[in-house]
DNA sequence: CGGCCGAGGTATAACGTTGTATCACGTGGC
DNA sequence: GCCACGTGATACAACGTTATACCTCGGCCG
C-alpha cells in the first residue's frame, strides 16, 4: 500500500460499499452485526483513521478549537492552558495552542491560519497592537471567540480581571503595614489590563493621600523584574514597598534583592499577581493578587462551549476578582 | 450576509466564475490585471478568507504541523516550542502545539485528532507509555515524524540526547571537586533518556569507585525537586552532592536547601540538566548540562523540513551533546 | 481571406467524506 | 399467489476548493 487508506480502502477489504463504512463508524443508519463486524476487522485491518477535512468539509461540524495567546513561557499562561485543555477535551474537543508572543504581526498570521483550518472556535488573550482588519475577519467569519484579560471587541464574549480593585486591595494592605512610598513594577504594553492597574494603583494612592505614583515599566519576565528591582533600589532609594504588574516580575525583583543582600518582606515588601505555582514556592514565598488560572482555564472553556450551544444569544461580559493572598513578601518597613 | 463568505461569494460580487478568483488567489493562471484588481476588492469587500480544509482536501497540499510534547509548563519546553514555530513560521507553516501531560491516552487521543485534521507533519515528544496501536497509525498514515528525547521507533527521524555521555561529565566535575557521595535526584518516567541518564551517573560513580548509585525518584517540578532534597538531608546526611533529572528539579532542590538554612554549592552541591533560563537568573546560580532549548527547537524544525522536502529519504537518527555549564552551585564539600 | 495562435476566461471534474433517497430481498398476512 | 412492509445495504449528490481541459475572440501571417 503506498497511500493513506481511505473509506475505499476499508470499504474493498469488507467487501463493502463506502456508505456502508461510513455508516459502521458513525454509528448511524441500520446496519447488521455482522457487516459490522467485517467492517470493523477491515478498519482495523489497513489502520483506517478517517480525513477529519473531509468529513468536516461534508458535515459542518467541527470540534477543533484554538487557543491564542501571548506568552506561553509564562507559566501562568501555561497553567490556563491546561484547565481549557482538560475542560474542552472532556467535552470531546481538541485544542492547539499558538503563541503570539505579543506580537500582533504574528498574531495576525496564526488567526489567519485558524479561521482557515476553520476550527470551532477560539480563546483568545488579544496581544498589544491588533489590528483592526484582523478584528474584522474574525466577525465576518462568524467565529465563535471568547477573548481573555484584554477586551478588544462588545461582540465577542470576554472574560476579565477587577484589575482597579484588585491593586487597590494590594496597595491598601501595604499601606496598613506602615508603607508609604510604594512602586509600581513591570509591564511594557499599551494593553487594558496594565494599564487598569496602573490607574487602580495610582487611585489607591490617592485615597491615603501618598503623593504622585512611581511607574517603572519593564519586561514582563523574572529578568525584566531583576533589572528593574536593582535600578529602583539605585535611583529611588526611598521606596519600601512595590506592586508588580505579575509574578514573574515581582520573583525577578526578589532575586534582585538577594542579588544585593537584601530581603524581600525586609528592606522592600514585594506583592506580585497571578499566584503561579513559583509564588507559594519561592523562598520567601510571595505575597500576591491570585487568580487560580487551571479554574480560570476552565471557566474560559466553559464560556466558549456556552457559546457554540448558542451561537446566537447575546455577548457574555464578566470580570473576576483576585484576592490578596498574603505570605513572606510583605512586612512592616524597616526602622531607619 | 447570514454565512462565512466563500468563493462564489467573492465571484458574485465580481462578476466572474469561480475559477477566476481561485487563480487570482493563487497568482496562478493568465488574468488580466483589471480583473485581478476586481477581484482582489471584491475579497476585501466581503471579508474572505479561503476554506483551508477544502483547499487541502482538493490540493493535498498541507501546511500546519502538530507539536506534542508532554509537558508544556516546563520552560524548557516552552523555550523548544518558541525555537521551531519560529523556524517553522518562516517556511510558512502553522504550527500548533498539543500538551500531553505525559499521559499515554491523552497522547493517543491527541495524535489521532491530529492525523484526523490531516497535518504535514509532527514533531513530537513521545510520552512513557506510548503505545503500539498508536505507531502502527502514525506508519500507515505515512506522517512525516521527527521524534524527539525519546526515540519510539527506527522509521522516524529521531533527535535525541547523550544522555549518558553529559551525566558522566557532571559526576566527573563533582569528583574532581572532592565529592565522593553523589546522588541521583528527579523524574518518574520509565522512558529511555532517564534510563539514560542513570546509566551514565551510575557508570561514572562505578569508574570512580564510589559505590552504589542512589536514586531518589521524585516528580519532574520545583516541588518535586523540594521535597526529594528534603527527604535526601534526612535520609543520606552523608551526600554531598547531586546531579539533577532536569532544572526544575534542581531549582526546586535548591529551594529545599534554602528553606533548611543551607546553601547550593556549601553543604550539598547540585548540577541541572537543560539550562533553562532560570538557571542562570537564579542566586546562587545553577550549574547545570545546557542544551540551549531554543536553537534546538529550531534544529528540530530543520529536520522536518528537510523529511518533507524528501519523504522517501532513510530515516536519520541524531544525537546531540549537552555541555556542563558552570556556574555557583557547585563546589568543594564543606570540611567537617 | 482563411486558418492559426495566444491571451483571458470559464466549465467541470475531482478530493474523501456524509446524508438522503433508493433499491433489493425476504417474509408474513390475506 | 400477490402485495405491503421492514430490513439491510447502496447510489448519488453535495461540502468549497483547485487543476485541467476547453472555449471564445481578436489579431496577424501567409
Amino acid at each position: 500500500m503506498a497511500h493513506r487508506p481511505k473509506l475505499s480502502t476499508v470499504a474493498a477489504a469488507a467487501g463493502v460499499s463506502t456508505a456502508t463504512v461510513s455508516q459502521v463508524l458513525r454509528g448511524t443508519g441500520r446496519i447488521s452485526p455482522q457487516t459490522r463486524d467485517k467492517v470493523l476487522a477491515a478498519v482495523q485491518e489497513v489502520n483506517y483513521l478517517p480525513d477529519g477535512r473531509a468529513a468536516a468539509l461534508r458535515s459542518g461540524e467541527n470540534r477543533e478549537i484554538g487557543l491564542v495567546l501571548h506568552h506561553l513561557a509564562n507559566p501562568f499562561n501555561a497553567e490556563v492552558v491546561s484547565g481549557v485543555s482538560d475542560r474542552l477535551e472532556r467535552a470531546d474537543h481538541l485544542v492547539s495552542v499558538l503563541d503570539s508572543r505579543d506580537d500582533a504581526a504574528r498574531e495576525g498570521r496564526n488567526l489567519r491560519a485558524l479561521i482557515a483550518s476553520m476550527r470551532g472556535g477560539l480563546i483568545w488573550v488579544p496581544a498589544s497592537g491588533t489590528d483592526a482588519a484582523t478584528l474584522d475577519l474574525l466577525v465576518a467569519q462568524r467565529l465563535p471567540v471568547v477573548t481573555f484579560l484584554h477586551r478588544v471587541a462588545e461582540r465577542f464574549d470576554h472574560v476579565g480581571l477587577r484589575n482597579a480593585a484588585a491593586l487597590g486591595r494590594a496597595v491598601d494592605h501595604l499601606v496598613e503595614l506602615g508603607h508609604r512610598r510604594i512602586a509600581y513594577l513591570g509591564g511594557t504594553s499599551p494593553r487594558a489590563p496594565r494599564a487598569e492597574r496602573i490607574a487602580g494603583y495610582a487611585a489607591a494612592l490617592a485615597a491615603h493621600d501618598l503623593g504622585a505614583p512611581l511607574v517603572l515599566p519593564c519586561e514582563d519576565s523574572k529578568a525584566g523584574g531583576l533589572a528593574a528591582m536593582l535600578e529602583l533600589r539605585n535611583a529611588h532609594p526611598e521606596v519600601t514597598a512595590i506592586v508588580c504588574n505579575g509574578d514573574m516580575v515581582a520573583l525577578g525583583a526578589c532575586l534582585g534583592l538577594h542579588r544585593r543582600g537584601e530581603t524581600p518582606g525586609g528592606e522592600v515588601s514585594v506583592i506580585g499577581f497571578d499566584d503561579v505555582a513559583d509564588a507559594a514556592l519561592a523562598t520567601p514565598a510571595l505575597t500576591t493578587l491570585s487568580i487560580a488560572p487551571y479554574e480560570l482555564g476552565q471557566h474560559l472553556a466553559e464560556r466558549l462551549l456556552a457559546r457554540l450551544a448558542d451561537p446566537a444569544a447575546a455577548p457574555v461580559h464578566q470580570d473576576l476578582d483576585a484576592s490578596l493572598v498574603l505570605r513572606d513578601t510583605t512586612a512592616p518597613p524597616l526602622p531607619r
